[in-house]
Formats: structure tokens, sequence, C-alpha cells
DNA sequence: ATTAGGG
DNA sequence: CCCTAAT
């Protein structure tokens, strides 16, 4: 699967970037992506390129960190395409970004990205729990646990956009809010639904005349999501994202187009809205305080959120699309650390939890006796059950840049873009004890720690994006569904037969509409492949590690917005035909319809070719057959010990050198007429 | 859409 | 095979 980022780079204002994007244009763009694509990109490289290469030619010195990433790194060090990473300059003065109150003045979101950043990096630069969030954010001004309230990001905020964000970021102490804060939850994604903004925005339009800072790169993504069961809902009214090499002329000519997008996500969104508002009504654990939400509901809420996301997905563009046109758009990053504000938006769960306590020395001594917690006991099988509560799950970070002159409901729609975004690359979930996260699925929550009263209060569990593609294995043919799992997802959970006590369907809950594991895994899948959670051992780590760990998913330290950072968008473009196509190595007999055909009608007459030779062979595109050439060419003049693959005569490879020398000599001689059409070289 | 080349 | 610039 071809990976992608999407970098990019923008200003705040005329101030300094504060993200980076890979331009187009830019000089080192593609190393840099090529480099990106690199199976195991190395950091430093990644780093260099992008500060020699790009934007700061000035600047070279950088720092790069991981900030994120599969969950089973390497355990050589070296990263993989899936990583995230974040880039800052060493000089951090150079790119002060001013203060607040200038952002609020003149530019944009800035501040409250800086403010945020900087409470954050506060925070963060200890690999806090969440607890020790809470506790380090209820000195700060705001007096409430960080848990749900940034006090500075909520102020910028409201400065800069005149509170639009306001209702995401309510203050409220937390003794107010009842069971595990739920009420907040619905609160905040049904103000999302209701407010939306039903106009084709004013924002596109008046902004589309805008011209974009730079160009914009695309990388594609590996990361494909199951496509399938949604897309029959959806509105085709989106354009491919692939070619996306078009400038804001796209957003300028199309203003029509956009509005489209708009009014019909609007139908999408009120679909989703009465849906969701059903299902809050009927359902919501969140309602009345003092009542726990049952599994069950739970499971309902989350397939509720997640379906929002992915049924939204193709109607709405994704927020870079637009950001051309706006000169400024939404950055989307990962930062599982630390991202409480946010989490607290998204599918958060909460889930009553039964009392459990184990007693650790029964367990050390694996004694088999049914431990009897509460009112409850556990089963006579060899095993104790662990009882967990799911406060919450952190879900990742969302940074939103956007212009002043923006709507309310643009910005809704970013921030409803951003989790789309993000919900729909897949997610997985990560297991933390007293901060560390826990790698090895293989083991027991005996061994892990998982079981004694104590450090389950410790426990967290995170949502993680993907950052592997499902591989295509059921999507090869482009319109075969994946089959949608029920939302009372318990079997899904428990098919592998290496689950381990985690996967007990009783104590995990929240991942509703995985694709059956065993239905992703392909030929072509490598170290890529999916990875269900929970369920699948990684691969190359059997270690605990400390969330600081830069190979780890985990918290941005220090995390200074005024630094350049790079920061990775959760955009597959085009889910169901980037997949890299699979490889199809020539036959023999094919090659000799190649050399036939290009005898006949030479070198440089590639849709001829295809039509004369191919023309049945719906996957030998014109362009696989030049490729096809050239490596003929290049294989008949290396020896054949230096050849692979399957051998090819050497009378076809003899027929390959003459023909490309022949032609080779006719378009030297005729180098901008090229021979008639009868022409040959054999005639 | 095709062609031509680099990756 | 992919990605693109250039036609």
């Amino acid at each position: 699967m071809v990976w992608t980022k999407r970098l990019g780079y923008g200003f705040n204002g005329n101030q300094s970037p504060t993200m980076l994007l890979v331009p187009r244009s830019a000089k080192g763009k593609r190393s840099v992506r090529k480099k990106s694509r690199d199976n195991h990109t190395n950091a430093i490289d990644m780093l260099a390129t992008i500060a020699a290469d790009l934007l700061l030619e000035s600047e070279k010195s950088f720092t790069a960190q991981v900030i994120g990433g599969p969950s089973n790194p390497t355990s050589n060090g070296t990263l993989k395409k899936e990583h995230l990473f974040e880039v800052k300059p060493i000089k951090e003065e150079a790119f002060d970004q001013g203060s607040c109150s200038e952002s609020v003045s003149g530019s944009n979101g800035g501040c409250a990205l800086k403010e945020h950043g900087k409470l954050n990096s506060d925070v963060r630069s200890k690999n806090p729990t969440q607890t020790e969030l809470m506790t380090k954010c209820s000195s700060g001004d705001c007096g409430y646990p960080f848990e749900r309230h940034s006090p500075c990001y909520a102020e910028c905020w409201e400065g800069n956009l005149a509170g639009g964000i306001r209702a995401l970021n309510q203050c409220e102490p937390l003794a107010n809010r009842s069971p595990a804060s739920g009420k907040v939850l619905e609160t905040c994604i049904l103000g999302e639904l209701m407010q939306l903004d039903s106009k084709p925005s004013a924002l596109v339009s008046s902004d589309s005349s805008v011209k974009a800072p730079s160009g914009e790169d695309h990388i594609p993504h590996n990361t494909s999501f199951p496509t399938g069961w949604w897309e029959e809902k959806q509105l085709h009214l989106d354009r491919d994202d692939d070619d996306d090499d078009e400038n804001c002329s796209r957003c300028t000519h199309g203003s029509t187009i956009t509005s489209k997008v708009f009014r019909s996500h609007d139908k999408q969104t009120d679909r989703i809205k009465k849906l969701l508002m059903s299902k809050f009504r009927k359902d919501s654990p969140f309602s009345t305080n003092g009542d726990f939400p049952n599994s069950v509901v739970d499971k309902k809420l989350l397939f509720s959120s997640r379906k929002i996301g992915y049924t939204r997905k193709r109607t709405q563009r994704y927020p870079f699309k637009r950001r051309k046109c706006f000169e400024r758009g939404l950055m989307s990053t990962y930062d599982e650390a630390a991202n409480f504000e946010y989490m607290s938006n998204l599918p958060e769960i909460n889930m009553k939890v039964e009392n459990f306590d184990m007693d650790a020395s029964l367990h050390e001594a694996n004694i088999k006796s049914a431990h009897i917690t509460g009112q409850r006991s556990i089963h006579e099988s060899e095993d104790f059950h662990v009882k967990l509560r799911i406060k919450s799950f952190k879900v990742p970070e969302l940074f939103v840049e956007i212009p002043k002159s923006a709507t309310v409901g643009s910005l809704k729609r970013m921030v409803m873009e951003a989790v789309t975004a993000i919900l729909r690359g897949g997610i997985h979930v990560g297991v933390l004890l007293q901060g560390k996260k826990i790698r090895d699925d293989n083991k027991t929550l005996l061994q892990a720690g998982i079981s004694h009263g104590d450090k389950l209060d410790k426990l967290g569990f995170i949502l993680e994006p993907d950052n592997v593609t499902l591989s295509p294995p059921l999507l090869t043919n482009h319109e075969e569904p994946s089959p949608l799992l029920p939302c009372n997802a318990t079997e899904p959970l428990t098919r592998s037969p290496s689950a381990t006590p985690l996967a007990d369907p009783s104590t995990i809950i929240a991942l509703p509409e995985f694709p059956n594991p065993s239905a992703v895994n392909s030929p072509e899948s490598d170290h890529n492949s999916f990875h269900f959670p929970m369920d699948v051992p990684l691969q190359d780590d059997h270690q605990d590690e400390t969330s600081s760990d830069s190979r780890a998913l985990v918290p941005v330290l220090a995390m200074n917005m005024n630094a350049l950072s790079i920061v990775p968008i959760q955009k597959p473009k085009r889910p169901e035909h980037s997949q890299r196509r699979i490889r199809r190595p020539f036959s023999v007999s094919e090659v000799e319809a190649l050399v036939q055909a290009v005898e006949k009608l030479g070198t440089g007459r590639w849709r001829d070719v295809k039509i004369r030779a191919f023309d049945n062979a719906n996957h030998r595109t014109y362009v696989d057959l030049k490729d096809k050439w050239k490596t003929l060419v290049h294989t008949a003049k290396i020896t054949p010990q230096q050849r692979r693959g399957e051998p090819v005569p050497q009378e076809l490879l003899d027929r390959v050198l003459a023909a490309h020398a022949y032609w080779s000599q006719q378009q030297a001689r005729l180098p901008t007429k090229p021979p008639p059409a009868e022409d040959c070289m054999l005639n």
C-alpha cells in the first residue's frame, strides 16, 4: 500500500510557519516523498531533507522526533513510513509567532494553537498519565481538570472565533459532571450536528479567490480503511481526491461544486443528526447522572459516532482541499497523549465498571480459585476475570486553523472533517498501564500487571489511529463491500484464537466495526498488515515501553506549537483506488506479444501497442507496456545471472534489443516526425 | 489521454 | 509499478 502523509506548511498570517507542508513545488519534494514512502525512513534523513530542501533554507538545524506511529515499531530504531514525526527548529526563537493577542487581532487561530501547545507542552513533558494531567491542570487558571478543559485553549478560541468552539470546551467542574462526563459528550456531539451550518458556506465562496500560499503535496496514503458498507450511503458529489494537482482553480471555478457538496453534506448531516439524536434520546447513557451506561449502550454510541465519520467520509472534502482556498486550513494530528480536550468531544466511552479486585498473591501463586469481589463471582475457570472500567478513551488531537472570517458552521464542519479523517483511517485501541504502553498483545493481563485493583486505576485505553492499511484482498475487486460488523460486536473480538483475556468481550466493548481480521490478510500484505487490536501479536517488540519511547505512538514531548511541525494527515486518498496495483509479472507469451507489437509499431506508440497486443488485457495499461519494454531492454542488456523472475527466452531478448536499436535509430532520424503507422522494422 | 522518464 | 511533467 502506498503510504502517504500529507505534509504541508502554512503561515499564520505573515508570521512564521507553524505547520510544515511539503509543497508541490518544493525542490526537495520528491526526495522527501520518496523517503517518506520508503519503508524504513530515517527520521534524520527526513528532517534533513525537509530542512535543507524545503521551506527554510536558512534554518537547517532541526530536531525530529516521532510523535506517533505503529504500535509495533521496529526494534532496530528505524522508522517506518507510518510513523508520525514532529520536526522543529532547534532555534525556536526564530519561529516565534507572537503573542496571543497578536493572533487575535491580526492572524488567525495561531493563538489557540500556541496556547494550547504551551499547555500541552507543559503537561506532556512529563509524559503524564491522565491522572497527572488532571492534577496538573487543576492548578491552572481554570481550576478545572484538564481532562476536559484547557482554559487557554478555550480562551483563545473564543477570542478568535467568537466563541465558535466554546461549546466544545466548556468548563465544567469535575464534580458537576456526572458519571464519566458523558453529558458533555452528548452536548458536544449533538451540538455539532444540530448547529451545523446549512448555508453553502460563505467562507468558501468568499475565500475561494484567495490565492493559495503554496502548493501542496500528496503522498498517496497507504492507509485504506475497509471500504464498502458505508459507501452506498454516500453522496457521490465528491471528486476523486487523488488528482489533487489542481490549485485553487478547482475551488475557484467550482463554487458551485463546493456549494453542492456542502448542501448535500447538509442533507447527510440531517440524516445523521436525526439518527444520532434518536439514538441519544433512547440510548444515551449520559442523559442522567448516576446512571452508568452499560456496555451495550456504549457500543451503540460509539457505533453511531463512527458511523458519522464514515458516512461523511466522502461527502466531505478533506479539509486541505479547501485549505488551499482558505489559505488556511485544518491540521489534524495525532497526539494520543495528553489530549483530553478533544477526547472529551469524541467517541468517548464511558463504562460503568463493576468492581473487581484481584488479589495479587493469589495470582502470583497461580491459584485457581475463584475470587469473589462484590456481588459477582469469578468464573470457575482457570482464569480470574478482571473487570475494567474504562472511563474514557483518548483520541487523537486535532488542530484547527481557520480564518477569522470563517463561520462557526464552517468551523464545525472542519472539526467534523478532521474527526472523520481520523476515524476513517481506522483506529485501534492501545492500553496503557501507569503511563506505560503495553505493547505485547500476547501478554496475559496477569503478566502485564493488569490484575491488581490498585493498578487498574491506572489503566488507560487510548484510541489510536491506524497507521497501516488494511490489505486489499477483498478490495482488489473494488466492489465487494466490507462486511459491516454488527454493533454488538462481541463476536469479532473473540475470533482470534490467540486472543488474550483482554479480548474478552465483556471487558472490551468499544470496537464495534472493525473488519474481520481474518479478511484483511493478503499475500500482498507485509509488516504493514493491519493488526487487529489485541489479538495479533506484535512482531517486533514484546517489551513494554514507556510512552516516551520514540517509537511509541505517544505524547509529543514539549511540543511547541511555534515549532515547525510536520503534521501527518490521516487522509487516505480515495482508499478504494489508491492501493498499489498488484504486481503481475509479464508472462513469456505476453513478452512475446509485446515484442512483436513493438517490432511492428515502434517504441513511441504505446497506446497502439496496447490496442494491438493487449487490448483485452485490462490490467496492462500502455504505461505498463512501456515500462515493461523498458525493463526488457534492460534485461536484455544484463547478464542472465543478473536477471530475475521468470526467464525470458534469449531469442525474445535479442529481438528486444534489435527492435530497440532499430526504433531508436528511427527516432533519431526523425525526431519530430514519427514513422508512418505502416512502418515496421520488419518490413 | 498519452508519452517519456525518473523513481 | 508509481508519479509526473509535458504534450
